[in-house]
DNA sequence: TGAATTGTTATCGT
DNA sequence: AACGATAACAATTC
């Protein structure tokens, strides 16, 4: 479930390699998920120069010359690999790019939920996407306004894409466990100092979890550590770290939900 | 075997 | 009517 952390970790791990690099060849036998269309895509990136890898929210984005982009989404457990591991060809293969030097960079989604999107207008691709919680413009006061704009539970509110883009369910649960805020509080309810406490925790947690390489979750994505440092995602039943509670879990919207009841005491009013 | 998993979209309700 | 909540869906693993 790569959220913006793990995102993160990717762009920078893969950046290297495909940066500077020309694509010779990109297959795919995903007709449902990669558009405008496999054989168009093909088309496009064949010979084409990656200029630059990026991330905006959850979206990796490689750029590419001519004012071109491709867009990857990896969704639930969408991942990149390479063809040349010591370990063996990765299973589900879902796209593979060959590059100048020879290697080819694969595409790995076992559930198939991942997209792969061309585009030569990236303004209008991430136009459904909010503010970049780690970017100059995600302020306290930008987040004031969003939450007192509207009267929703806090928790689908951070979810949302469209206001802030790159908190997944994990990160949600970690950075309203961290502020002390109950998932289902109405935002508009939320005073000026939970807003600032609220507009920290996500900062530092995006920043602590990308220092980690993110959070492992079990076989789909490896290599992070954050998962040692969780506090309330996926420790139902475990001491609170901060009052020993027991953390306790639930269903807001139809998302597995973490917290700790005494450290987030519930919204008085519905 | 069914529960769990995510983001998007469609639908329902207030 | 606009907003917010909810259900369905994609596919696979355990």
């Amino acid at each position: 479930m790569p959220e913006l952390p793990e995102v993160e970790t990717i762009v920078r791990a893969c950046r290297p390699q495909l940066v500077g690099r020309r694509i010779r060849g990109f297959s795919s036998s995903w007709r449902r998920n990669v558009s405008p269309s496999a054989a168009r895509v093909k088309r496009e990136l064949t010979d084409r120069l990656i200029t630059g890898v990026e991330r905006r929210g959850k979206l990796l984005i490689f750029h590419l010359e001519d004012d071109a982009h491709l867009l990857l989404h990896l969704r639930m457990s969408g991942r990149l690999e390479w063809a040349d591991q010591p370990d063996g060809t990765p299973r589900h293969v879902r796209a593979v790019w060959k590059l100048d030097n020879g290697r080819q960079c694969l595409f790995c989604d076992p559930r198939k939920f991942g997209t792969i999107t061309y585009t030569r207008d990236l303004a209008s691709a991430t136009a459904g996407l909010g503010l970049e919680p780690l970017g100059p413009s995600f302020t306290a006061r930008a987040l004031g306004c969003i939450l007192h704009q509207r009267q929703r539970q806090l928790k689908p509110l951070l979810l949302d894409q469209s206001l802030i883009a790159g908190l997944g369910n994990i990160y949600t649960d970690e950075t309203l466990a961290a502020a002390r805020l109950h998932p289902l509080t109405r935002s508009n309810t939320v005073t000026d100092p939970q807003v600032v406490r609220l507009h920290r925790a996500i900062r530092r947690i995006l920043r602590f979890a990308i220092r980690l390489h993110g959070t492992s979750v079990d076989w789909i994505y490896p290599g992070g550590r954050m998962q040692r440092h969780l506090t309330v995602y996926g420790r139902t039943g475990q001491p609170c770290r901060r009052c020993r509670t027991p953390i306790v879990s639930f269903r807001v919207g139809q998302r597995g939900t973490h917290i700790c009841p005494k450290c987030q005491p519930a919204p008085v009013q519905r």
